[in-house]
DNA sequence: AACGGAACCTGAAAGC
DNA sequence: TGCTTTCAGGTTCCGT
């Protein structure tokens, strides 16, 4: 979905520049070009990049292409069209996103004590919290769900109640989730985006997508999904618990 | 102010 | 086989 600007208006825009650079805060990208100008693109739930040498016939669902001076064509493939491409001042958009955006894990650090006050600021449960992009950049449905199971909380706790220790396993569970994934994606040929986007291939999450499989760290309970704020989160009854909170004499931020 | 729920849209998979 | 239902990685808006 274009936001602002028609299909002209943007070509218009970015035509004949060079690209300057890329930058990332969460899931939103900035295509710095010169002159100022950029392309902002957050990818919805469906969005790809696909990169071709000359033709881009066989690319379903591009709704945006990038045709580079050497002949390579970057196309923005969605099905779904949940995702949104603006045009804008580099320093405007790259304003906003600050503005609109919690702190990014991989950009800032974002260890135990600063999560703790990111989530001592609200009382819903720590993995709605966790997903609210305003307080925490790049964190998604699947991001959320492992870095729980990572730190054995139960993704029901209100988050306010997570004490420093919580917090701090929490941090760790979501940098380590983070790198698991970036791992899998350059490593094995895109792993878990082929889990995702084609059929058929397996499920490289640790508990993402696998109810009723016995969970990977106790092996004795299997894991239970559930629907949170109308997502599904999957999570072990066993490991992960609601102990080490404010409300049972934890530390507090 | 903060929260839950519906809406936005299409395709794949499961169910019948 | 083929039609119908369910579900999906994200965000935003609206009503309570």
């Amino acid at each position: 979905v274009l936001r602002g600007a028609s299909p002209e208006k943007v070509a218009q825009w970015i035509k004949g520049r060079r690209i300057d650079h890329v930058e990332r805060r969460g899931k939103h990208l900035l295509v710095a070009l010169e002159g100022d100008r950029a392309i902002h693109i957050h990818l919805g739930m469906t969005g790809r990049f696909v990169l071709r040498r000359a033709a881009v016939d066989d690319v379903s669902h591009a709704r945006l292409t990038l045709e580079l001076d050497d002949g390579r064509m970057i196309v923005l493939s969605d099905p779904r069209m949940f995702g949104v491409v603006e045009i804008g001042r580099t320093t405007q958009l790259r304003a906003k996103l600050a503005d609109s955006l919690g702190p990014d894990p991989l950009l800032e650090r974002v260890g135990g004590t600063e999560l703790c006050a990111i989530l001592a600021k609200t009382r819903r449960p720590v993995k709605v919290a966790l997903m609210d992009q305003r307080s925490l950049a790049g964190i998604g449905n699947i991001q959320a769900t492992e870095a729980l199971w990572r730190a054995r909380i139960h993704p029901d706790v209100p988050a306010r109640n997570l004490d420093r220790v919580a917090a701090s396993r929490l941090a760790r569970g979501m940098m380590r989730s983070i790198e698991a994934e970036i791992t899998a994606l350059q490593g094995s040929g895109d792993a878990d985006l082929e889990y995702l986007q084609d059929a058929g291939s397996a499920n490289p999450f640790l508990v993402y997508g696998r109810e009723g499989e016995l969970c990977p760290r106790c092996k004795s309970a299997r894991i239970v999904r559930k629907e949170q704020a109308g997502r599904s989160t999957f999570f072990c009854p066993t490991c992960q618990v609601r102990t080490g909170t404010k409300a049972r004499g934890g530390r507090p931020c």
